[in-house]
DNA sequence: GTCTAAATTGATAGAGGTTCTCAATTATTT
DNA sequence: AAATAATTGAGAACCTCTATCAATTTAGAC
């Protein structure tokens, strides 16, 4: 659990808003989104508004207290764990779940300095189609086309 | 450059709009959006829209021979370069450049044995803050800080 | 504790990127 | 050449996320 006093720097002020949405964060491992996050926020504040939610994410993330996680198409997703990891992204459903391996950070760093690029992270997604949204098809092929779900509605 | 026999596939046609889709890409190393592919595409066919040049890149990346990049709220960037190798996205303009390292490929094959996942690929990215996004007192520090640009501008 | 200045909130409008719809066209199969 | 189905172009629609602004709340000074 990240300390109230790491979220608190020069001119940036500490909400309850704020520490909500961290703690949801920090109680889940699921990687919700923004809309799952302002719903199980609304439980506690029932004012709370979407705005607040993504206005507070982007501080949190840049803070790095969280990491956004991209699904190419879906929304972000967040994470507040502090193990460094990888995730494994559903093409179809946007799903995503841990992969507990990560690269060294000092590469970030190195990285930084063969390129002159500030702040420096990284992020290392895997991205498939996970047993839920796979067809039968695709299954017994084990590789997922796009269009065998198409065939199979008739 | 990628073979037409290898774009046709069963309930997939070739057109000429895909193709050239494809062939600007593969002329670039630039990593170029949605929007700037149009525009290259207009001076060949300025028929072209951008629809279509949507569900080329869609279709494209799903036959694997593009990659999308993820830039975490620029919209994305595409990369059709044969070399595997990561990307460095500007966290403030969106600029994508090559980092010349990557995974092992067989790593995909791993993590989908090891969840049932299909399809499996990945996508090392590294975020940061180029040079030219940078400010004065960022790049003095050597690190980049969210607000740094606001106490400049008075 | 009280006061002040500035950050943050809630509500809502707005922007940007991407997808959907559908009639017309075009690539492939027979 | 004809039939079939994928694809196109145009534009509306969609969805995620950001901007705006008056009202509120936090952090620091007194």
């Amino acid at each position: 659990m990240v300390e109230d006093s790491t979220l608190r720097s020069p001119g940036r002020r500490l909400t309850k808003q704020r520490r909500l949405i961290l703690r949801i964060l920090e109680s889940r491992r699921d990687h919700p989104g923004a809309l799952e996050i302002l719903e199980e926020a609304k439980k506690v504040q029932p004012s709370i508004s979407l705005g607040t939610v993504y206005r507070n994410l982007k501080v949190l993330a840049e803070q790095g207290v969280i990491k956004e996680i991209s699904t190419l198409g879906e929304g972000s997703r967040f994470d507040a764990q502090p193990v460094p990891h990888s995730h494994l992204v559903c093409r179809r459903c946007g799903k995503v779940i841990d992969v507990p391996f990560d690269l060294s950070e000092t590469l970030d760093a190195e990285v930084s300095k063969q390129t002159g690029y500030l702040s420096v992270s990284h992020a290392l997604t895997f991205y498939g189609v996970c047993p839920d949204c796979a067809t039968e098809a695709e299954r017994k092929r084990g590789w997922a086309t796009e269009r065998d779900e198409k065939s199979e509605e008739g």
